[in-house]
DNA sequence: CCGTTCAGATTACAAACGTAATCGTTAGCT
DNA sequence: AGCTAACGATTACGTTTGTAATCTGAACGG
């Protein structure tokens, strides 16, 4: 069961390395700096630091580079959707023999299921059954 | 809101770690060849590393050593509810700003749901809501 | 034209991780 | 008593990650 997700040929993206993920599918495509200016204050980063990743992040395949004059625009290759995803399934799979309703299970247990969250969720089964 | 999930005090688990954690809550306390018995034909592990990720997790406080004759019994100290828990929390938090709902549509979405698993969830979301 | 400045590229380096070989000790067997 | 086999402990070593300093080349101001 390989390449499902979109998601394939890119290596693991690091925890670090999510971060600045995270700023570019925010907004894209942005330079260094921009990202930096976003990231840098979350997490106490220096510039040589944001740069460092976006190289690495560049080399897994999981960014693009567009020349913009002197500089580079970054754009990421990969949905966040398809992140997220790969990484839930992760998640399920290696905790929860892949079955998804434990997970929900825990997570109600340990108190991280608002109402809210409860109604939603309902909703969404709703969906899914018709 | 620290000092929450008896989890408390240990450092993170890794990945190779952890599924020695695994073999020892399906049963303890075990030596560390009983647990290479498992773990080494799952993970193509040698007697070797069994013993390095055994001292590592004692050093990190995740296991309790009690001696047997010249061996040693290895006993989990942290619950695998509360590591699945904080995991799963780890992971809705990073990448669903801590709402467990986008994660559920997710895997949803994924296909991660087995009928009986949308089945299941309801009747969680049933006894929930009591 | 020349220097300063601002990009990306290269290099650095410690900690964590994955994976394992080797060492030293003790318990049994003979 | 001596030898070997079985343990845990120590050491090893390449890779990834987090975090950054330094280098190099080009652009722009003067």
């Amino acid at each position: 069961m390989a390449a499902k997700d979109a998601n394939d040929g890119v290596e693991r993206i690091s925890d670090a390395e999510h971060a600045v993920m995270e700023a570019l599918w925010q907004r894209s495509p942005q330079t260094a700096a921009e990202v930096c200016d976003v990231v840098c204050k979350e997490r106490g980063w220096s510039m040589p630091t944001v740069k460092t990743l976006l190289s690495r992040l560049v080399q897994k395949g999981a960014l693009a580079t567009e020349p913009d004059g002197r500089r580079f625009l970054y754009t990421p290759l990969i949905a966040r959707s398809a992140y997220v995803g790969g990484e839930s399934r992760r998640l399920v799979d290696r905790l929860f023999g892949g079955r998804a309703a434990p997970l929900l299970a825990h997570l109600a247990d340990a108190e991280a299921l608002t109402p809210e969250d409860i109604a939603e969720i309902e909703r969404l089964l709703q969906e899914m059954k018709k």
